[in-house]
DNA sequence: TCGGTTGTCTAGCAGTGCTAGAATCGAGTC
DNA sequence: GACTCGATTCTAGCACTGCTAGACAACCGA
């Protein structure tokens, strides 16, 4: 059996070479480059490959979005963690809300896959995949502490974090001045989070 | 100079009518369905005659969501001033708040166009484009008046606009759970606004 | 060394946005 | 009323997209 395990390994290992080239190319000159063709020349095999490990283009872009949501998580909990409970939660939250502004900001083209194309992943629902829930947990985790007497900790979270989305969003699209982006953060956390 | 009057004439209803379609269009069937070929049999008119109007796609997009801003500030409008000044600063951005959200619910396609979807608009600049600049000027009116002592209009009246963006995009792509958006742009008023 | 399966590639489909050049229309003139 | 000539519209086609059928090659087990 070891030659199916060793098939199966090189198998493995050329998906995520997939992904992480679908993911470069994306981040160096936008989703909109990332064709079948061009992918499939970086990664020096041709079209019909692709489609041997993922239904199609969409589904290449929900395994980005998923390794986005992974890398989303750890950075929002070292963010906050980083902010110790000494320097009080309004310290932390800023710390989270300020990572998940850094994340879009460094990595766009995943922030995308996650937030703005349609990768196919199921949200808020029971077979959203693991890391989207624990992306969202990590936010739940500080902001929960924050949400204030009477009011769903959950609800509150998704406040919260459609709050950053759009900050994130306008910004990256120029819709926003990016000069000011630290006093919006600081009003946000000011007046949604209750200390 | 009838004649070329007359003419002139029919090319800005044409142009008006292909705006118009590419909207109906894209509210029918979403912007996927909206190809160059689709549209310009709609309208009963070859492909080419599409380019004598537009640069290309993206600028019709960008038409429609002008189209979509001047409706978009006018509804923000009415609804201010529909919560008379008898009820108070904190029903006005209620109002408002729903205002938006309304729209973007009713006209998911106009709003991708305005926000989603590259139309090639300026924003935040010099040449923004009059209806965008008013838009965000029917929120400056009644969100200034809650910013806050020693709060910057503008930049409240941003951050603001980030939440309702989040919470629009969120919603219509299936992310947040639409039963709640009742209470959540409650507390977002609660929060956000100084009343 | 061979047979058969597994994996990969070539070639092609239907669709996209966009455009050059042919064809047609119609306004103004004789 | 016929005709010319410029403006307008259409036909046909380009290069590209995502995706796939069927030919081909490579490699494993006997």
């Amino acid at each position: 059996m070891s030659v199916q395990e060793r098939k199966q390994r090189e198998r493995a290992q050329r998906e995520r070479l997939i992904v992480a080239t679908a993911r470069e190319l994306a981040e160096d000159q936008g989703w909109d480059a990332v064709t079948t063709r061009r992918l499939a020349e970086s990664i020096e095999y041709s079209q019909p490959v692709l489609y041997s490990h993922f239904r199609g283009k969409r589904e290449i872009i929900g395994a980005v979005a998923l390794e986005g949501a992974t890398e989303l998580a750890a950075a929002l909990r070292s963010a906050a963690s980083a902010a110790s409970t000494a320097d009080g939660p309004r310290a932390r939250v800023t710390a989270l809300a300020r990572a998940w502004l850094d994340f879009a900001e460094r990595n766009p083209a995943v922030y995308d896959a996650l937030f703005n194309l349609d990768g196919g992943l199921a949200f808020a629902q029971e077979d959203t995949p693991a890391p989207l829930k624990d992306a969202f947990g990590a936010l739940l985790e500080t902001l929960g502490e924050v949400a204030g007497d009477g009011v769903h900790p959950g609800v509150f979270t998704e406040l919260f974090w459609a709050a950053l989305h759009g900050l994130a969003t306008l910004t990256r699209a120029g819709r926003l001045p990016p000069e000011l982006t630290e006093v919006r953060l600081e009003l946000l956390v000011d007046r949604l989070a209750v200390l």
